[in-house]
Order: C-alpha cells, then structure tokens, then sequence
DNA sequence: TCGAGAATTGTTTTT
DNA sequence: CAATTCTCGA
C-alpha cells in the first residue's frame, strides 16, 4: 500500500513504520524528508490512527500546505490531520484557552513593528535613556529571554548589574503593556502554550490525549519552548518523531538549540534513530561541494551524503569588479540559458536583504521577470497596516497600538497633545485608550478635542456593533468608508496613491478568499492569519520568474539552478562574525553556506564582487572563505584576477612595507587598541572597539586599492560627496566613529559623522 | 495641530 | 546613503 506506492527506500521505509516511540531522523539536505514524512502520516492513518490524534509540525506555512494536500492524495481523510507551524499552532490552542491566562479570546498578535511601538512608550514612561536602552536592543534581549523560557520573575531574581535590573524593569512593563491590550507578541504565541498547559492540568490531558502522534520537521531550529512544548505533550505517549540535520540549523540568532538535535537521545533516551543520507535532488558535484564546505565544522554530527545521480556540471565561480557588474553578469546568465532553464527554474541567493536591490534594479532595467521574497510583507505594507489596525481594534477595543496608529489615519484633529492627555487619564486608572476616550468628556483640558475623540470613539463602536452581521470582506469595506479613509487615498491622484488602493483591493480578495462567515470570531481569526504569514508561503510555483531572496527565506526549497550572490569576506560570512572570533558563529554562516549550496538541483553558480556599495560607502571585499573551501575538483574558476583571495592578500599583507600608507595602523597591530584609532573614514570604523578580540581578527578587506584617508586633522581641506569641498574645524571623537564640523565652502559649517558622509581628499 | 526641512542614526538573518 | 526622528514656523 503505502509503502510500495511511494517507492521508498530501506531506511525512509524504516522512518516510516516505526510508529511508536521517539524518533529522530536525520534527514541530509535532499534526502526526500518530506515524501518520508508524508508517507508516514499515511502510514498512521492506514493503521486506524484517527486523523485528529495526529499532530505535525513544519517550519513554514508553505510547508504545512504542502505537507496537507500531499497527505490528502495518499489518504482518504488527510486533510483532517492538523499540519501546521509551532506559531499557528499555538495560537489555535490558545484562542480556546487564553482567558486562562487572563486574556480575552480576540487577543491581537503584535509584529516586530508593533512591539517596537510599544517598546518605544515603556522605555519612555520608565524615563530610561534610550540611547542607553535601546528599544531594538531590548526587544532582543526580551525575546532571548522568553526563547529561552525565563520567566519575568526569574529575570528580576538574576538580574545582576544595574543595567540587568533595569532590562527586568523593562521586561515587567512590556508585558504589562502587552497583557492590557490585550495582546501577545510573537514569543508569547509559544510561551503562553506553554504556561497554560503547565497551569492547566485538564487543558494539558486533553491536548495530550488529542496529540497521540507528534511530528516534527525542522528540529534543528526548535528553542528551548518548543522544545518544552513537545516534551509536554509527548512525555505520556512517548510518540515523538522529529526530523532534521544538525548541518542545517541556521535560527541560532532567534533562539533556536542546536542541541535539541544533537541530545534527543539523551531527552527521550529509548529513542530510535534513523539516518536518511541518500541525496536525490543535487548532482555529483553539487553535492561534493557541500559535503566540502561543511566537513570544515567541527561541532556537527559527522555523516556524508551521497547521491547516484551523474557528477553533473561543475559549480562555476565568476568574480566581479563592482556588485553592479555582479547583477548584470547574473542577468545576463539567466537569459542566455533561459532554454535550458527557464526564469521560473533560477533563484538568487544571498545573504542580506538589502543585496536585493541592486538585484532588482538591473533586473527591472533588463527586463527580466522576478519575484522578490522578503524585504517588506505584503501584510507590513502602509496601507495594509492602517487597515489592519482598524480591524484589530475592532475586534479587540483593548489594542492600544493599534488604537495609536490610526487614531489620526485620515486626519481627523487627534494629535499628539490630546492623545497624550488621554493616555496619562488611561494609566492612571488602568484603562485602555479606547476606553479612557469614551469618558472624554471627563478628562481634562482636552477641550475642542473631546468632540473629535467622541467621533472617533463613536466611530469604532458602530463598526464594532457592525462587525457581529458582517462577513470580513463586508467589513473592511465598511471600514475604509466609514472611516473616510477610502476618501482621503481618493483625493490622491499619485501612482503611489494608485498603489495603494491595489494592495487594498488585493486585501479585500484576500478577506473574500477567507469566507464569507460573519462575527467577530472569523475576524480574529482573519488577523492572526494575516500575522502569521510569511513571505516565503506565499511563493507560488510555475509563474515563470526568477526567484530573489535570502539564505535564510530558502531552507526547505530547491530549485534547478541557483546562483549565489554576494559571496565576499565580510558579507558572507559577514564582518560582525569575523571580527567577534566567535568559531561557533562562523559556524553557523557556514551552514547557511551548506543551505544555499544544497538548495541547487542541476547548476549552481557562484559570484561576488571586489567592490561593493555597503551602507553608502563603497567597501572593497575578498573572496570569501568558503568558496575556497569548496574542493578545488568540484569548481571552475571562470572569471578570475578581479578579486583578491585571502591567501594573495596575506601574501602581501606580509611584505613588510606594504602597510607604510596606513598611518598610525602600523605602530598598532593589536585591533583591540583600535577604539582610539585617529581615523574614521573607512570601514574599519564599524565593528571596532570594545569587542574586538585580542586574537588576531582576520583580514578586514584590501584596502590600498581606493583613496584611503589616513588622518582627520582639523584645518584638513575634504571632500563630501553631499556637500562639496570644506575644511575641518573640530574633530571629536564618538563612540566608535568621529564625529566631524566641517566648514563647507558652499553650505557653511556641517556636523557629520566620518563613517557615513563618505569623504574624499580635495 | 501639522507639515516640511533639518538633524540624527544605523546594518544580518525571521515567526 | 537612506530611513527615521526632531524642530520649528504657520
């Protein structure tokens, strides 16, 4: 049946009739994890397993997708299997048992961008600096700690220095914040599982009775409450399977253990464990690439796949002068092969987003059809934001950020003065802000404000009383009317304007898709939805365009050809890794390296560029590492001698003379000196200073091929690219980079900061 | 209250 | 060089 249908081979057929107990599969890139998984579902169900006893976990909505209709096809009732993310899947478990917790069921879910805005309010009502606590930096930390499963209590009990202290004081109020509204973060999706099964006996038997079958793909990249998570429901029945490669786990910065993997043995200790090393997707030497590259980690279960596929071709490494040439050099590639592969079959691989742009503008200037992942989410866009905001306020009257975004989205006489007068009257008395202005006319010098307050407040309540007999598409429409701003995009006659009114439209048939269920219930469900998507599941196959995203976006994809892009010391592994020394961290880029390598069926190229456009200077790169890790019989080089390799710059690195013109660098090889260094102009000025190892770091980039300032002087004549030619008054140093009073011949005297105003010498 | 221009800041990777 | 925040005049 199952088993012969699928043709699988010896160990995948193990992987899949070994139902009961712990598992874990070692799944290789490629090595048909998903048709094993699926077969095993398969499996269960045609041993009389109840579809509902079933629960399987993938890494991404597309996945689950996939996942779903495969099983659909191999077993009569499939789709009633629950396939779903760890954050979907939470967040169904927490809709039916939130007010457990404290909250109401149509709690809000908050983005990076709302916890931001909320971020921002608790370090100003706290009156820390926020030079000091950044709100970036202590959502960071706030995330790390809920990650990693350390309770607001334990976080104050531990805090050591003044500054930790301080973070817990932080902590305790953004969750405050979060609870009045109403609303969970991300983190909390997990965490708030979690506690409601921890405190909640009953709740707890009944999902374990319901999950009798648990898998879980992607274990590489599961944190410490997922993976409490799992052991909960799991610890009774003992039917865990996981599936994942220790090579691939690349989440590290979001929380993610690769230990989870490497101890499942030690977690479940009865567990059975299955290694799927046979590689269908890569040719002979795509493989043995990666096989190269990552044989240079050191911690990593040792394994090697294998393919008996054909070598195939090689990899191809081109070099570039200038990242422009880069992107046109692949453009033009694409296109010249576009009968062997077609656009739909290509992909552009890199490290960073903003690679992409580069990318796309040579891509558009050619013609070239693509489809960009990543950057910004259809659901983070404006408009669709404002939107959204409306909808979730609708349906939870406690969301305060959302309350904040549209108040005054059109314009309607709410601004910051008033809003503030209302927020001191809501915390006050612990009210929301919705609430405290449905008392306007109690609150204080609001004056002509209270009238527009009460519009507003009139306004959402009628929506809301609307939304109990509406469908979700009904609604929005009611909403962009009622709410004038329908009206206020019309009056625009832009192209932005018109893009706009698109994306709108685009949300509208995204509601329709939905259903046409009336009440608040489909709404919130509407929302959580909207904020659980990710970029990548909305990539569709066959439209015929090349594909451009991250490494990151492309775990768990294949494509015919890849092309790697961007393939520099500095930025692949990037500099902030080379200079921490952190082996672990170059560790973990380079199994981001292996990701990209493995996602390559048929052709893979490789490129990077000696120059390089990088936060709006231009930095000049070398090769990186691991395309020299890549066996030299796997690769050919075919475009060579514009790059300098590592090897040919130490080389010259070593001549004794050659650094005579990089001033006071010489008298001071130790880097960790460096944080007093009298220049600032190149991109040595960034990445520097306190954390600097004492180790030798690696080789920062070449620089003797650009102008390079040596020295600020005051009375030195230079130039800016904004402003022309000045002369330096003052220079003073800032943190880690110098801060620069230049009197401008043409535009009088400046303040600039030396690492971004890119000068020159006159 | 609001908008425009000035000033200030900043870099991985994402659910 | 952006993108975002701040400041000031109306």
């Amino acid at each position: 049946m199952i088993l012969q249908d699928m043709s699988l081979n010896p160990p995948q057929q193990e992987a899949v009739v070994a139902t009961e107990g712990p598992l874990l599969i070692l799944a290789g890139a490629g090595s048909g994890k998903t048709r094993t998984l699926t077969a095993r579902v398969a499996y269960l169900l045609e041993q009389g397993i109840r579809p509902w006893n079933i629960l399987a976990i993938t890494f991404t909505n597309k996945a689950a997708e996939e996942m779903r209709s495969r099983v659909r096809a191999s077993a009569p009732e499939g789709d009633k299997v629950w396939v779903a993310t760890f954050h979907s899947t939470c967040l169904r478990i927490l809709r039916s048992g939130a007010d457990r917790l404290g909250y109401g069921k149509d709690f809000s879910i908050y983005d990076t961008d709302d916890s931001r805005v909320l971020m921002r309010r608790v370090i100003k009502e706290l009156d820390f600096d926020p030079k000091q606590f950044r709100e970036r930096e202590m959502l960071r930390q706030i995330s790390a700690m809920k990650n990693k499963m350390i309770s607001l209590a334990e976080s104050e009990v531990t805090a050591a220095s003044f500054r930790e202290k301080r973070i817990a004081r932080i902590y305790q109020e953004y969750q405050r914040r979060l609870m009045l509204a109403n609303a969970m973060d991300f983190d909390d999706l997990l965490l708030n599982t979690v506690k409601l099964f921890e405190e909640n006996e009953d709740i707890l038997a009944y999902w374990r009775n319901r999950f009798r079958y648990i898998l879980i793909d992607e274990y590489q990249d599961t944190n410490p409450a997922q993976f409490r998570f799992a052991e909960l429901l799991a610890r009774e029945h003992r039917n865990l399977c996981v599936v994942g490669d220790d090579d691939q786990s690349i989440y590290r910065f979001r929380g993610a253990e690769i230990r989870n993997i490497l101890g499942f043995e030690k977690d479940f200790p009865e567990s059975r464990v299955i290694r799927l090393e046979q590689n269908y997707r890569s040719t002979g030497h795509i493989l043995g690439a990666a096989n190269g590259v990552i044989a240079h980690n050191r911690s990593r279960r040792e394994k090697t796949l294998w393919t008996s596929q054909e070598p195939g071709e090689k990899l191809i490494w081109r070099e570039y002068e200038e990242a422009r040439e880069e992107a046109r050099g692949i453009a033009r590639d694409i296109v010249k092969e576009r009968d062997r592969f077609p656009y739909g079959d290509c992909a552009v691989l890199y490290r960073t987003n903003a690679q992409s742009r580069v990318l796309e503008e040579v891509f558009v200037a050619q013609g070239l059809p693509y489809r960009l992942i990543g950057g910004i989410n259809f659901y983070e866009r404006r408009e669709v934001k404002d939107l959204l905001s409306y909808l979730r306020l609708i349906a939870n009257p406690r969301d305060d950020v959302s309350l904040r975004r549209i108040v005054n989205v059109p314009r309607r006489g709410i601004g910051d003065s008033s809003l503030e007068r209302v927020a001191a009257y809501s915390d006050a008395r612990g009210l929301s802000l919705l609430e405290a202005m449905d008392q306007a006319e109690q609150i204080p010098d609001l004056k002509r404000a209270a009238g527009k307050i009460r519009e507003f407040v009139d306004l959402i309540s009628g929506l809301r009383m609307e939304a109990l007999s509406l469908s979700v598409e009904a609604l929005i429409e009611r909403t962009l009317h009622k709410s004038g701003y329908y009206e206020s995009l019309n009056e625009e006659d832009s192209i932005e304007a018109e893009a706009r009114r698109e994306n709108l439209q685009e949300l509208v048939n995204k509601a329709a898709d939905f259903g046409g269920e009336v009440g608040l219930e489909p709404l919130s469900q509407f929302l959580s939805e909207a904020s659980l998507v990710a970029d990548v599941d909305e990539l569709e196959s066959g439209e015929g365009k090349v594909v451009l995203m991250t490494l990151h976006s492309a775990k768990g994809l294949e494509f015919p050809k890849v092309y790697m892009a961007g393939m520099e010391q500095q930025l692949f592994p990037g500099d902030r890794v080379l200079f921490s020394g952190d082996e672990a961290e170059l560790e973990e880029e380079r199994r981001l390296c292996y990701v990209g390598i493995t996602r390559a069926m048929k052709k893979l190229i490789l490129s990077g560029a000696a120059r390089r456009m990088v936060n709006g200077q231009f930095s000049t790169h070398l090769i990186s590492q691991f395309v020299d890790e890549i066996p030299a019989e796997h690769i050919i080089r075919e475009r060579q001698g514009l790059m300098m390799s590592r090897a040919r710059y130490e080389e010259k690195r070593d001549r004794a003379d050659y650094f005579s013109g990089f001033g006071r660098r010489e008298s001071r090889p130790d880097y960790d000196t460096m944080g007093d260094r009298p220049f600032g102009a190149d991109n040595f000025s960034r990445g520097f200073g306190k954390k600097a190892p004492s180790a030798p770091a690696p080789s920062p980039a070449a620089k003797e091929e650009k102008p390079l300032m040596t020295e600020f002087a005051v009375g030195d004549r230079v130039v800016s690219r904004r402003f022309g030619a000045g002369t330096l008054a003052q220079v003073e140093e800032q943190g880690q980079d110098l801060l620069l009073t230049v009197d401008f011949d043409k535009y009088g005297r400046k303040v600039l900061m030396a690492a971004y105003a890119g000068f020159t010498r006159e």
